[in-house]
DNA sequence: CTAATGACAAACT
DNA sequence: CAGTTTGCCATTA
C-alpha cells in the first residue's frame, strides 16, 4: 500500500524508523530527541507523523516513543488503549495514569547513546 | 494558493 | 512556577 509515499518522504521515515528500532529493550525516547538527532530540522511533530504511518510498517516499536512529558500521548492511536501500556509494562517499564514512571532513568537519547564518533 | 490540523517542544507572560 | 502562545514541517481540506 506504499504508493503515495515519495522517495524523499520514505527516506525520512526510514531514518526515524531506524532510530526507533534501535531503542534498547526496556528503554523509551521522545519525539524531540529523535528530531534533535535528525538535526531538529524536521521538528518533533514530523516524528509523530512518522509514527502515525508506522502502523503500515512492521517491526516499529512505536510504543517506546512518547512525548517529553513521558505521557503516552499516542496510546489512542494503537489498536487498543491498553496495547501501548501493556507493551511497555511487558518490558519492565512502570506506567501509572498513562505516564511513564522514572522516565528520566529509562529515557534513551539517540543524540547521546547513539551518538556518532 | 490559503487555512487548518497534528502521536511535540521550547519560549514567553 | 504554571499556564498560554508561537514555531516546526508536512498533510489535508
Amino acid at each position: 500500500m506504499i504508493e503515495n509515499l515519495n522517495a524523499k518522504n520514505k527516506d525520512f521515515f526510514e531514518l526515524v524508523f531506524q532510530i526507533v528500532k534501535l531503542i534498547p529493550h526496556g528503554r523509551v525516547t521522545s519525539y524531540g530527541a529523535i528530531a534533535n538527532y535528525l538535526g531538529s530540522k524536521s521538528g518533533a511533530r514530523m516524528v509523530g507523523w512518522a509514527m502515525n504511518v508506522s502502523h503500515q510498517y512492521a517491526g516499529i516499536p512505536a510504543h517506546r516513543v512518547v512525548n517529553r512529558n513521558g505521557f503516552l500521548s499516542g496510546k489512542m492511536h494503537f489498536p487498543t488503549s491498553d496495547s501501548m501500556q501493556q507493551a511497555l509494562e511487558s518490558e519492565g517499564i512502570h506506567i501509572e495514569n498513562d505516564q511513564i514512571q522514572h522516565f528520566s532513568e529509562i529515557f534513551w537519547d539517540p543524540s547521546k547513546e547513539l551518538k556518532l564518533p
